[in-house]
DNA sequence: GGGACGTTTCGGTGCCGGCCGAAGTCTCCC
DNA sequence: GGGAGACTTCGGCCGGCACCGAAACGTCCC
């Protein structure tokens, strides 16, 4: 009788319905651009599998592809793409009635988890404690403030320019500084343009360093005498890599 | 041999991965709680169907249910699953490659659109051209401020004491103010509590009325009035009802 | 050229889950 | 109490899709 047209948000909901797909968009959260034979490995499918899973998610406009000789690699689409996987990845693991397999069961699991916790990437930007402590360091120096969403202070935007040196893209569609839901502390941590410029810097001058091949940081000794020298910031915890 | 555990993320995608459940969540965007045999009826689907849905978003959290006599009313769970939601649902209408299925095909889904489009409510707020205007009037008399997100200005915090005669909840955990994509404008809106505040009061004072059973708004010729005095808005159009 | 390797395509299999109708349960109203 | 109406439970059916292995296709390197 009446004829049913598709619904847009089911069809993109489906891209991430599933596990194997799921666990490539996390993946892919750290920003980087991954092979598709890493990708299989990662989520334990059939390299067939992973390319099948791959050409949806490209053809979704989800992800978006590079291809190097005999790689493909493959990387999110975009930070509103990041931020939409970070959404539905917190409100996962916050909302009631989804907790089954939540909590890892396993002593490998159990102790990457404490890793992701203590800091690491959250697409292009510094989040886990790590993240919010320095985000929490921004605000305390009224070099950030916050009411509805974030805003740097004049004060902060002079600190990104003379204290740590960079300078900040003008201009452009994408946000300077907007807050995005931390998952592991359950509270806010900085991201757009500003989170991204600090965690490029904190990374290319070595005040912090990748954990294996996750997302996973743990911050240097240089990390921890600069971020206590530019933002008063003590008592990060050393991390055995 | 690795043992994988299931995927939050793909779990909480998952319910909105069905067409059915997807039209759901749609239609509960307008904030008011429906019947399950009106949301089976809206959807197309046999009351047995929409009952087992019904079960599977509550059960995930999305949903809240309110069971008065032989009812089971049913509504979004809170404002956090109402942007989830809106945030999906923005994308996939703007993401690449989900193009089929966007566009309507018959007379009548066309015109809803167009109501649509004119004026609705998104969750608890304003929304389509009628939500973009007030929040461009809000923005250009300074009552507002956009930087990273919306801030109300200490001109637009007395604005709602004196002008609007009402008062807005302080404190507690929702944004006072913040930015939604509109889906037809593809711009921002104002959202939080102000924006909740201003369509309530819309509502109560006659200057919007509902169009049918659904989301979308007409401005009543007291709503102009009261607009055009009070933020200097002019050329909304007259909706037939 | 030839072999190794990363990726893709193609059949085929199995399972998950969305759908319905019928029967059952509960509430309301007369 | 009895009937009507809203909702739920239960079987059963069916389609879609995630998965794999094998074979084909490219690219790189020797």
């Amino acid at each position: 009788m009446t004829f049913a047209p598709p619904v847009p948000l089911a069809a993109l909901a489906a891209l991430l319905a599933d596990d194997t797909r799921a666990r490539f968009c996390l993946a892919l959260l750290d920003g980087r651009a991954w092979s598709a034979g890493e990708l299989a490995a990662h989520a334990g499918v059939a390299a067939s599998t992973a390319s099948e899973h791959l050409s949806r998610l490209i053809g979704g406009g989800l992800l978006a592809e590079e291809r190097q000789g005999r790689h493909r690699y493959v990387r999110l689409a975009g930070p509103d793409v990041a931020q939409l996987i970070e959404d539905l990845a917190a409100h996962a693991h916050t909302g009631a009635g989804m907790g089954a397999g939540a909590r890892p069961t396993t002593l490998r699991a159990a102790s990457a988890t404490r890793a992701l916790a203590a800091g690491r990437t959250c697409y292009d930007h510094l989040a886990g404690r790590l993240g919010v402590t320095i985000t929490d360091a921004l605000l305390a120096r009224r070099l950030l403030h916050q009411d509805a969403g974030f805003a740097l202070s004049d004060a902060g935007l002079s600190w990104f320019a003379t204290e740590l040196g960079v300078c900040l893209p003008a201009g452009g569609r994408r946000l300077l500084a907007r807050p995005c839901l931390d998952w592991t502390e359950r509270r806010h941590h900085l991201a757009g343009t500003a989170g991204a410029v600090l965690c490029a810097t904190a990374l290319e001058r070595g005040w912090v360093g990748r954990i294996g091949s996750g997302r996973a940081l743990a911050v240097t000794a240089a990390g921890r005498e600069a971020l206590a020298r530019l933002l008063g910031v003590t008592g990060l915890a050393e991390t055995a890599p």
